[in-house]
DNA sequence: CCTTATTTTCAATATTTATTGAAACTTCGA
DNA sequence: TCGAAGTTTCAATAAATATTGAAAATAAGG
């Protein structure tokens, strides 16, 4: 296979990748194309590249560097803006867990919490349902929040390291 | 808060979670609703409470039990068809998890392979950049997948006991 | 078999989400 | 301060996705 063809496979099977994660088809192309590339590109370079117009690019690249993935880059004696990935994959794990966690697990058990609180008889067989189940789903997600947040902060040799002795 | 609105709650900011997970809201709905419910229901039921039509119902119900997370009840004596949720909310992240992993990480890991054969000169700088991203995310991927196989296998008091006294 | 209750399918439609492109804005050098 | 180069915004539009509901298929009982 050519270096061209694997290349759009690749930004193809990523975009297609995404939608499945919540993000959508061209911030996950506009991220793998940054991946793959050895140089920062422009908005130009990028709008050619993927075949997007101007708008579209830049709203999905400003999304990027606020997920911290990409990173805007001056180079010296110009006046465009260039624009890179971070290439560390173990880096770039991290910093999505951090965002979803921070926007979708945190406010997700802060929302337990407050179920928690329904008021009734906890011998009713409604209410005792509910509160298992609410109960349950805290402290499960209590524990995948603590965990993912060890995982943030660790470095990959040690958290794969120490993973890989702890489950065999 | 009364239980009625709680279950409301519930029900509505499963469904908007589900979205930011590639899950359609109505059968992250569906899902929440029987999660909380003491007794199996009929896909009437389940029509009435939610206030869907019975075609969404019905499709979405079958998808729930594709992902393994529903199960079809059959009562003695009735012929309708009564539907109820995995309650333990462990092996319901384990079914997620797995069906996952099948459906988009091995998938991508595979391609991953395949984009590794690029042909060219190993030096040439687009082509070591490009080895090096895909040759990266394999090799996380790889891992990832082994650890969320011991995972899936796992009960939760061993997982998450084991977990906790490796993280800290 | 035939009737009726129940489930499934799927074309039409509605809703949501993404994309475009032109206009407005910003920045910078002369 | 002006003009050109570059960036951002956002209303209009296109595309993708979800939902409806009625018709077709299936199953169960007599």
């Amino acid at each position: 296979m050519k270096l061209h063809e694997a290349r759009q496979q690749f930004i193809s099977s990523w975009g297609a990748f995404g939608t499945h994660w919540g993000i959508n088809r061209t911030m996950a192309q506009i991220h793998a194309l940054l991946l793959i590339s050895a140089e920062p590109m422009t908005q130009d370079d990028i709008m050619e590249e993927l075949n997007i117009s101007r708008g579209n690019t830049n709203m999905n690249i400003r999304e990027l560097i606020n997920w911290g993935l990409v990173d805007r880059v001056l180079l010296p004696g110009e006046r465009k803006e260039y624009f890179t990935a971070e290439k560390d994959i173990w880096k770039v794990v991290k910093q999505i867990v951090k965002e979803r966690k921070k926007r979708e697990l945190e406010p997700m058990l802060e929302l337990m919490g407050k179920l928690e609180e329904v008021e009734g008889d906890k011998r009713d067989k409604h209410i005792k349902t509910f509160l298992e189940t609410v109960g349950n789903i805290k402290k499960l997600g209590l524990q995948a929040d603590k965990t993912l947040d060890i995982m943030v902060r660790a470095e990959e040799h040690w958290f794969l390291g120490a993973m890989m002795k702890f489950i065999k």
